[in-house]
DNA sequence: CTGAAAGCGCTAACAC
DNA sequence: GTGTTAGCGCTTTCAG
């Protein structure tokens, strides 16, 4: 278990340096002599040592990871987003840990318990303006908001125009020599792809 | 940010006590007494206090987390087991990360990040067979297969009966009086729903 | 019932 | 270049 894993310290007395260096060659540090810094990650193989986050994340306050909460999971609209943005967030370094949270109740714990826990170091929030969750939104806390409206304003948001969407999907089929073009859609959106097809 | 939180220390003055009262309060430990902990309790409402959950995983030696890793997060079969996933693991005080894995590869790297970091307790794995990431599962490492095959054996693993429930189905037509009988369903898959459809 | 001391594994700030 | 000294915030002995 995690308990017996061989840490800074074995490594150190190994390549009889002090932990200091290990952990400067782990880091990259450049201000470590060529050959100390061969003997360190013979030993580190050796050892096939892994430094702990934990400990990392304590010592530095942050952890490098995320959380991305969305309505749920299953939507395929949503786990498009989250898959994306793990991806991006991934190739950054960073960790994704996505939640759902399928109502305002649920949603304002979680955010609550991830935001104060220091196991977090921002927020994704898909849909937040869904159910008014919105208004339970982190304070003082890195978010972003996806999905939103760009009247969002106050908070980082990634938007969507839907409007402008619709009418490209249509300009397109209309370009096609379509005219009888017909729209499937849920309750919500309705009003605005009627609208964008009469200005097209 | 997380730096400037309110540590068990601040309450620990607050309260004027140790911190060692605190952490006992915060954990529901029965030894501490009625008015000690009402004290505590008012210092932890009023300063606002949310215990730090990486120094607690520090000392701990463990995180409740539990990782999640998928082909991908847009399957709606997978997003639905994660989705129960992460209820399940919720409700016992856990978090989840769930992470997708497209190819072998990258299943592997993943899994000893996530192993090796000390980041996560455990993790559970979908579809653990396909293409053949189940070489690369962790080593000593708490594991549960989900949607494995019962042969698993070695590991913990929860196994759909697919054939049963291809049979199932079926015959739940066949008693409604259906003698025309069609399956929709992926490559993979075929043989087994014929099977079981001429089995009945 | 409560407190003091030590330590989890790592990194930052200073020496040398 | 490299080592030493302090912590990060919490929990666990072990004393009182």
């Amino acid at each position: 278990m995690a308990r017996s894993r061989v840490t800074i310290r074995d490594v150190a007395a190994a390549a009889g340096v002090s932990r200091q260096t290990i952990s400067r060659v782990i880091n990259g540090s450049d201000l470590v002599s060529p050959e100390t810094e061969a003997r360190v990650r013979d030993a580190v193989r050796q050892l096939g040592y892994q430094p702990n986050a934990i400990a990392r994340s304590m010592a530095l306050g942050r952890t490098q990871t995320l959380a991305c909460l969305s309505p749920n999971l299953t939507d395929y609209t949503f786990a498009s987003v989250i898959d994306g943005a793990e991806a991006a967030v991934r190739a950054r370094g960073y960790f994704l840990m996505s939640s759902s949270a399928p109502d305002p109740d649920t949603f304002a714990s979680l955010v609550g318990e991830l935001a104060g826990s220091g196991y977090i170091d921002g927020i994704l929030v898909i849909n937040p303006f869904a159910d008014n969750r919105h208004r339970y939104l982190p304070h003082a806390f890195p978010t972003v908001l996806i999905g939103a409206r760009p009247r969002a304003g106050v908070v980082d948001s990634v938007a969507l125009d839907d409007v402008e969407a619709g009418r490209m999907a249509t300009r397109h089929l209309w370009v096609l020599g379509h005219r009888q073009i017909a729209t499937v859609t849920g309750a919500t959106c309705r009003g605005l792809f009627t609208r964008s097809i009469k200005r097209l």
